[in-house]
DNA sequence: TTGTAAGCGTTATCAA
DNA sequence: TTGATAACGCTTACAA
């Protein structure tokens, strides 16, 4: 058996080198602050020894891990991987380095991750939403560590943050949709339990009936997981109702495209029978026929200006509050007034 | 100005709970070592002051870290995002955490990402394909952290890895296309210097050709980036050749609905005038119109396999060699026998 | 410009 | 069952 083989260390690299364990960490951090002779003869051991800084011993001598943190529902959703891109490559560019971690939409699971982060360095931590327990505020609180909030805008709440007005912009498709005739709309929604983005959205589309003096109590809606098929499905039953609505307004894209997608089975067209409107823009938004009405967002806009925004506050330059960002709506073709078919259909004439 | 609170350490705990530090390392490490009234006294404490070990100390005095480096080319590809996914939930069941990192596709970054996965302390690392400097692999040899690769399935490598084989898999695809009947075939591939995946399906392509008497030394080619618009240019190109391609084989599935996004533009019918494949059948293969012929691949089963094989890795139970899964073809509407008006063209007839 | 040496917060070995 | 105490690998005054 070949004898354990263990990583060098500073002390080795000082060692072949010929010079003190400070000299050889000063090459390391402050390469100015040593002379260039010896400066090689130090890089030249490190090459050879393959040597590489132990990571928990800098953080403890030291005090900065130049590390971010970013907790995520889900690396599956695209439009959070597409903003966490954006949010690494500007962090990199900065000399930081990020840590992910995803939570399931838990947030008893997103409590464990951060703590795990945390314990880990992170020196600051983007988080995503406003739920959470009150322990975990504190914890952040005894610990030091500054987080940011993403993918929503409050400027209501203690942790500054950074994204758009949900239910605002929410609201402001809704009211095209009823601003085009329709009166018996529906909507899917993602889980709100975990999730105030899909509750504020909700909420928004009540403000929308509600302005116009439509029923925003009696709104019909379904809750349900992420997915495509959780979406074809909730469109299913939707339809399936006594009375189905002219118009589903759905509380993400994807969602949305599962909507189409089980309309094309049901034989409805879209939007001649029923329109749909989805929310966030993603790729899939223009690839599904008939394209999306929906909501953009812009997410990378949105990382990038997050990690500068959350290093600013690391470092102290700032004490930033909420940000908020604009979210437009594109009109595609799956939104349309209702056909003068349907529209006799909900009358009391026939 | 409130004085710089640090974050409370072991040594804390114990003096509020009148204890030692060993004892109360033990309460949070082997709880059973210490009796019940002590115990209580201790994690009274912690909570009170909100403690959270230190990572760094923790992996410095013990020696394992129960992390796991993964560090993917982009997290915007949703084939990687599922896969990570899949393989982070497989982590955490068994008491692991993920670090992801990501390269945007270039080998220098891998390897500084690498270095910075294994200085914080990851006892094992997920990489994608085989293609990086011999350097590296000397260095994670040095600091004795195993490597598992993803995505690729290679017995001749040295690394252990679990995937399918991408040369096998297109192979049989191009196999289908030519057996249709298509002569003019042409290839929209990922940029090939740092990625093999897209260099063995291009290979694929060739072998099927050259299997079936074709000529596979002049196959057009298009090598660009990842992306649903490059895509589309690059099918452009094709097109507007003086004898366009009867079948565009493509390397992933964001390229090949570009592709057929182009088709749209262009005015042309697919699969009537041109079919298109893709590889890899995400979501969006089956979304668009038409739905797309294309390579299927278990991106959650390799996540989680890959996993456990790692975990089996790290802790010695096992030396893993390659293990090979299955990626097998779907058929859709994207891909039919090529027409008789563009087979006659085609033809020395006309 | 370089070296010495005192921590940093844990874990683990030994004694008690 | 608990407590001292010596590592662990690095950074950073302070001295030389």
């Amino acid at each position: 058996m070949p004898p354990k083989r263990t990583a060098p260390t500073l002390n080795d690299v000082a060692q072949a080198a010929g010079v003190s364990t400070a000299t050889v960490s000063r090459c390391l951090n402050s390469p100015d602050q040593v002379i260039g002779t010896t400066r090689e003869k130090v890089m030249k051991a490190v090459r050879l020894l393959g040597y590489s800084p132990h990571f928990g011993a800098r953080a403890l001598a030291a005090k900065r891990t130049n590390t971010i943190g970013a907790i995520i529902p889900t690396m599956e959703n695209a439009i959070f991987a597409r903003g966490l891109q954006a949010f690494q490559e500007e962090l990199r560019s900065r000399g930081y380095t990020l840590l992910v971690a995803s939570s399931s939409y838990r947030t008893d699971i997103e409590e464990e991750q951060i703590r795990s982060l945390v314990s880990r360095g992170a020196d600051g931590l983007l988080l995503i939403g406003h739920v959470r327990g009150p322990s975990i505020y504190h914890f952040l609180e005894t610990q030091d560590v500054p987080a940011l909030v993403a993918w929503t805008y409050d400027k209501t709440k203690a942790l500054p943050s950074i994204g758009f007005d949900n239910r605002k912009s929410m609201r402001a498709l809704a009211e095209k949709v009823v601003e085009m005739g329709h009166r018996r709309i529906a909507v899917i929604s993602a889980a709100m339990a975990a999730n105030d983005r899909a509750r504020s959205r909700v909420q928004g589309v009540r403000d929308a009936m509600t302005a116009a003096g439509l029923d925003a109590e009696n709104l019909p809606i379904i809750e349900t997981t992420y997915g495509i098929d959780q979406g074809a499905q909730a469109f299913d039953r939707l339809m399936g109702a006594p009375v189905p609505p002219t118009a589903v307004i759905c509380g993400n894209d994807v969602l949305a495209v599962g909507a189409i997608k089980q309309a094309r089975v049901l034989g409805l067209d879209v939007p001649g029978d029923v329109s749909v409107t989805g929310f966030d823009d993603i790729e899939l938004a223009t690839i599904v026929e008939p394209a999306l009405t929906t909501v953009h967002v812009p997410h990378r806009d949105m990382g990038a200006r997050a990690a500068r925004m959350l290093i600013d506050i690391v470092e102290r330059k700032s004490t930033s509050k909420a940000v908020e960002l604009n979210a437009d709506i594109r009109f595609r073709e799956s939104l349309s007034p209702p056909s003068a078919w349907t529209e006799d259909a909900a009358g009391p004439v026939s």
